[in-house]
DNA sequence: TCACGTCTCTACCATTTGGTAGAGAAATCT
DNA sequence: AGATTTCTCTACCAAATGGTAGAGACGTGA
């Protein structure tokens, strides 16, 4: 594969029409027209449309990894502001890459097998989150409950407010970049205090 | 409109499809499949799939109010009781009838005119809820905080667990009655310590 | 009984879907 | 130069899509 680019165009294109517009509703021939070439290109690089979907979370799943990866060693010994750098970590893609999330967040609409591929590309981190929140808990430095639903509680609320703009304009909010920090400050403040020890 | 009950059955064969499989990935022969009748049989009823769309969205609504208006209603003064009560509320269809929030989350996927549908119909409570927690914060009886943003988050949080059981169940969790207690009461204190005033 | 509205059906249709077959241009290797 | 690999194309196809047209069964009121 000597020349990458158009492959990578592809990967592209699809990750962002499949997180806006859902995984489901999106045709080759949209994500073909899209990159400016035709449909059987699209099938030269990607066998089929559920390997072209397993490439693009992988591809997704990178993307995020890297992210989460970096802001979980960043900042220093205390919890909170360990778990903060995370959320701002994971926020980010909210402004650079909207359709990131929104394909993590498409998983509930797949087959067994991709979710099953896109949960081995993830279980590492998340394995990880949660044996560290069990820890800083036992350590009394975390509000104490159940680690594994706090963790998805964590990501609903992120992933939510992330990839739902819409439901943010429906209680008043206004969509600029204004809006979107004072919902980044919104959000840490509201994970900081559901975290708080007691 | 003499005989309601196909009517009725197709309404909710179609928001559990709908909300279950996401709206795009649903077709009118999938529905009438389901309901044991003919796609025609459907368009007699809705005359066109849009029409169906809007049809369902209101009788998802219809629900919902109905559920949260009873419980904002519901227990005494105190602010975290309130909200907690409506958390409850919200939380009742994801055991009962879990493709409600499913189909509710489907708002972003959807193009403006259902999108606008849907607002017009829930924007009377949505009024009520921000003005509520505006009013309870200034009496400093709940942690200080942009009122709207909050509730987005709060929908985020309690919608995002009751209808992404497949991310809980990556972060370890059992999919079974006592494992949706068990996200009920992390839920439930999740958003009252997140809300405690400072 | 007859007419009428209600309800579901069969029969189609144009368009779009994922996918196959294979031709042709261009680069790369020998 | 010739052969081979890489890459994108045109030309199809069977199946599924939303939707139209209209027939027939059914009960109800006059």
């Amino acid at each position: 594969m000597v020349n990458g680019s158009t492959r990578i165009r592809i990967l592209d294109t699809a990750l962002d029409l499949f997180g806006t517009r859902g995984v489901g509703t999106v045709s080759l021939d949209d994500i073909a027209d899209a990159v400016g070439v035709r449909k059987q290109t699209v099938l030269y690089w990607f066998k089929s449309r559920s390997g072209l979907i397993d490439a693009v979370l992988d591809h997704a799943a990178d993307e995020l990894l890297v992210v989460v990866e970096a802001a979980i060693r960043s900042r220093g010994d205390e919890p909170l502001d360990r778990v903060d750098a995370v959320v701002c970590a994971v926020f980010r893609p909210v402004v650079r890459r909207p359709a990131l999330l929104g394909l993590i967040r498409e998983v509930t609409r797949l087959d067994e097998s991709h979710i099953n591929h896109l949960r081995g590309r993830l279980s590492a981190v998340v394995d990880r989150c949660v044996s560290y929140l069990t820890s800083e808990m036992e350590k009394g430095r975390l509000r104490t409950c159940d680690p594994m639903v706090l963790a998805g509680l964590l990501y609903s609320t992120v992933s939510g407010t992330g990839t739902e703009p819409i439901v943010l304009e429906t209680f008043g909010w206004e969509p600029n970049a204004a809006g979107l920090r004072q919902v980044r400050r919104e959000l840490r403040g509201f994970v900081r205090a559901a975290l708080q020890p007691n």
